[in-house]
DNA sequence: AATAAAATGGATCTTGACATCCATTTTGAG
DNA sequence: CTCAAAATGGATGTCAAGATCCATTTTATT
């Protein structure tokens, strides 16, 4: 339900913020958050020219957060790569009454709308502040930091 | 968010169980449902090798709903054609340990659940029962019905 | 038995998501 | 100034989703 992009966008954002506000080569992210280096550059384009991440060129740049993981929430994240696609108006295009959706996209939407504000509602501090509950928990985010 | 397949296929199945127990032919659905013949003939395929619908040949033939209205959830119409994709373990493989997702994924799933979970809680006959609370609705499902 | 209505299965086409590669540009360090 | 590190942009490749078409099979009606 959720692309692959948007999986890809939330790790390296997540990495970025466990780090910030040092800068972090694509190189470094990739390693870290085990996606594909070339791919994993596009994406972060992406991030860059919605304004979440920003970018430096050579030697000592990277990425950095343009935001504090505080007031970075994981909605904005996911609508920077691909939009939740609320729906607003009858995609069957009958009638098409903006606010008066049909019974069963009210529904749909409103599942959506569930999930926005979930999203919303979580900053990427948040994430990270999480206690790590139990032991063997997956090596990413928390638990050990590989070297640099 | 959701794919296309989705939304045809519940465009689908709200038709029928708004006919419901009459057999309705493709063609008559992909009118009703503006879901291109072609394509619809392969969801409703689909929706037929999951058990949801029945499909009868010949004249007078058609498709009808597998079970009622009243017991068939939207959960199960999204899950046969294309599953929501609950997160069980780590998406990044490491120390797969099922249970124990990290802060992120553990909000991802936790989205996904409560889409499932309003999705589950939803029956067609709901849908369908639902009073047509404006004026201009979608034409669809409620509203005039085409001819036969 | 013949016919027409209907679903089925297989082949094909198109498009966008995912992914890779490389030449170019920027920039800090020596 | 030169060099190496890093992001950028463009071109390309692959594969599955979305969509279409048609020959075949089933089946009720006459």
């Amino acid at each position: 339900m959720f692309s692959q992009t948007v999986e890809y966008a939330l790790r390296a954002v997540v990495h970025l913020a466990d780090r910030s506000p040092s800068p972090r080569t694509t190189e470094q992210i990739a390693a870290a958050t085990k996606v594909p280096r070339p791919y994993l550059s596009k994406v972060l384009q992406g991030l860059s020219r919605a304004g979440l991440v920003k970018s430096q060129r050579g030697i000592g740049g990277g990425i950095t957060l343009a935001k504090s993981p505080e007031t970075l929430t994981i909605l904005e994240v996911v609508e920077a790569v691909e939009p939740l696609g609320r729906i607003k108006t009858c995609p069957l295009g009958l009638s098409a009454h903006g606010v008066n959706l049909c019974p069963l996209h009210k529904r749909l939407d409103n599942a959506l709308a569930m999930v926005e504000d979930a999203f919303r509602a979580t900053t990427l501090a948040e994430i990270l502040a999480e206690p790590t509950t139990s032991v063997p928990l997956c090596a990413f985010p928390g638990g050990m930091r590989p070297a640099s």
